[in-house]
DNA sequence: TATAATTATGTTGTGCACAATTTAATTTTA
DNA sequence: TAAAATTAAATTGTGCACAACATAATTATA
């Protein structure tokens, strides 16, 4: 096998697959009017609320540089407010609105009809699950939840 | 386990996982001053010459409106040429360079490179291959080599 | 305790990624 | 065979994604 080859590398399915979860992913969340990033906020926030910008680009691997507009805009929706740490005026402190957290209820349906994308058993879900955090270890962008520390 | 949390979905490691090989085949790529959607198209090239943008975005999943931009910076580079297919005006055929053929020497080093960025034995990197391949698959997206008719 | 280093966020510029639309060429069909 | 449908590519507009840089606040250090 010519390792040249598009069909010997492990980089373009995890490319190409990443994009079409993005992709059936827009129709699922566009009744929330929000695109897939913006729900990734919205999902660290319902887990933990009122945390530091910082703390959700790490744990979303996401730089200020992607990060600002995002919660600009999900502000400018209404979901979410940022504030200063008034012990550290470099820190913007990140919380839900009321119409934010209201949105979670919405939002319960949306993990049961994208667990359908795969098209995959329970257990190969996990077996799936395991292997990409197995990865993700390897590479160094294990998330983890106790980075977000609250403010 | 809350199926809201970002832990539980499967959607994440993908995005996350995708997003990170690309970061690390930047400086690889950087001394061909080539981008990531770039070295893909190179690739199909390399496999195949003198095959139409339509064929090469079936093999990569992307559209006209990515393909375009991507193409026409690679012809602005020198690696490759447009023509329009005399048999059917509406199509574009893409071709090699002699700067493009040549450039196929220099990226044999790639792959050896990039291999190593998972950090995986043989045995696994095919094992994570093949459960990607199967993936593909289920959603509709496995790339036919074949696909890619020559002109 | 000045000054240097670090940190958190924001800004700028480039390059995708894709939906929606347009245009022109070709094919199908009434 | 003229009109309708389809197809390939290009265009437009929005939203990331990230590198590189700027700025302001905080912390460390000479």
């Amino acid at each position: 096998m010519n390792p040249l080859h598009l069909s010997s590398q492990l980089c373009f399915p995890f490319y190409a697959i990443s994009k079409e979860i993005i992709k059936r992913y827009r129709p699922l969340l566009e009744p929330l009017n929000l695109t897939y990033p913006q729900y990734l906020v919205m999902l660290v926030l319902w887990e933990k609320d009122h945390v530091t910008l910082k703390s959700i680009g790490e744990r979303l691997k996401l730089d200020s540089g992607t990060l600002t507009p995002v919660v600009n805009k999900l502000i400018s929706i209404g979901y979410i407010e940022k504030t200063r740490n008034p012990e550290d005026e470099r820190q913007l402190v990140i919380r839900l609105t009321e119409r934010g957290q209201a949105l979670e209820k919405e939002a319960e349906q949306i993990p049961v009809k994208t667990h359908e994308i795969y098209g995959l058993s329970e257990e190969e879900y996990e077996q799936y699950k395991g292997m990409l955090d197995a990865l993700s270890l390897k590479l160094g962008i294990s998330s983890d939840e106790r980075e977000c520390k609250e403010h």
